[in-house]
DNA sequence: CTTATTTTTTAGATTAATCTAAAAATATTT
DNA sequence: AAATATTTTTAGATTAATCTAAAAAATAAG
């Protein structure tokens, strides 16, 4: 049985990776939990013992396949509470990181795929990122940064890569969700900013949010 | 912030004190929690300490108002997740606890908030437990036990004492379930076994297991 | 009302997760 | 490629929750 620290380092590694198997820092694996560098070192061989992740000192870690697994795992649990927060509870996209940090550490085979079924097996949290399946299987989007695009072409908002409140809640102020149609119209050679066309308004937005929105080309 | 230990203490002298103010032994609590009586001293002074409850070497503990508020709003939010459970996901009432032992320590207002409404202010958990209400009051049901009916009482079963997952099984096997209107027919003298008319048909069950059934009176 | 038993507490360790400060290794710069 | 800077690890503490063994207090039994 993995503690509570153990699934949060797991976790991190993987996103720090970006899904694959490649090396991570020990610092980077720190800033994001907010600890220190040694704690992670701890961690990293109490894993790396366990056989969840390949570590070399001084060199990085990087997930093995059983840790992986656990890591997909708990992203799994992670985001299905997302799901449900949001559709059943009437969170907003950007209130349900918090709990569902809490949430996914709950152990029950019998819960989540009772919660599963109950939501109808979604294959999308509410932010776009894709649900992995119980055996640990994640299908990626073919998505596109907005900032990507070229002038004239036409996005789905399909996923942020930045899922901070603060990015979220910047978004809801300009009725900008998953879904929406987006239409580059130009560039501002000034500053870079990005003039948009969102259904029947424009408006414009900063090239650092242009690069945090996720779109499939339409 | 409760440690999740302390939290367990708090709840566990609640139910040892059966909801009253009244003090509870060490060992008690001990056994409940299955560690040893040191550790349960370490938690008493601390959580005395932040007085949440009253505890003098030697005497028991018992909780203050706020530890028993503390208390409550754990039970509050342990038998909503029950609800959750059973209603939403099909759990059986006696698969609910251990799932719900570990939702109870979710820290989120919103989330209680949204479940109880999801849930439509549920009053009673699964096992036909009170649920206190979000300021902490608990509105005991006027039961009995169904060992304590004369003969040719009939009664509506509204809880179970025992709600271990033994007992609920037990129960399930001979379609014994809450709402049941049973009659006792007679108590045999030779063992005290109580013979029950349960809707259509006849059963006899032991005098412990009718100790363990709570009912309404009708 | 002593003596024996049980309960509770204290004393002293252990484990897990964290930290700071210092040492070691790696990476960068000139 | 030597000097400097950065990153990572080791060493050594700290805190919280637990434990065992032994001491102290309360309870029960004769």
């Amino acid at each position: 049985m993995l503690s509570l620290s153990a699934e949060n380092h797991l976790k991190t590694i993987f996103h720090l990776s970006a899904g694959d198997l490649k090396s991570v820092t020990t610092n980077s694996i720190a800033d994001v939990l907010n600890t220190k560098a040694p704690s992670v070192t701890d961690m990293l061989k109490k894993l790396s013992e366990k056989d969840l992740i390949s570590y070399t000192k001084y060199q990085g870690s990087s997930l093995t396949d059983s840790g992986r697994k656990l890591a997909l795992n708990i992203i799994r649990k992670h985001r299905l509470w997302e799901v449900f927060l949001v559709e059943k509870l009437g969170f907003s996209w950007s209130e349900v990181h918090d709990v569902a940090e809490q949430l996914e550490h709950v152990k029950s085979k019998k819960l989540i795929k009772e919660l599963d079924k109950f939501l109808n097996y979604p294959t999308k949290d509410p932010h776009g990122d894709p649900i992995p399946n119980p055996a640990g299987f994640i299908k990626y989007g073919n998505k596109f940064l907005l900032c990507d695009l070229k002038i004239g072409e036409k996005g789905k908002l399909v996923g942020v890569k930045d899922s901070s409140s603060l990015f979220l809640q910047f978004l809801d102020k300009r009725k900008i969700a998953l879904g929406c149609v987006i239409e580059i119209l130009y560039i501002e050679n000034f500053d870079n900013s990005v003039h948009i066309g969102l259904e029947d308004t424009k408006l414009s937005i900063s090239l650092k949010s242009a690069s945090n929105i996720y779109v499939n080309k339409i």
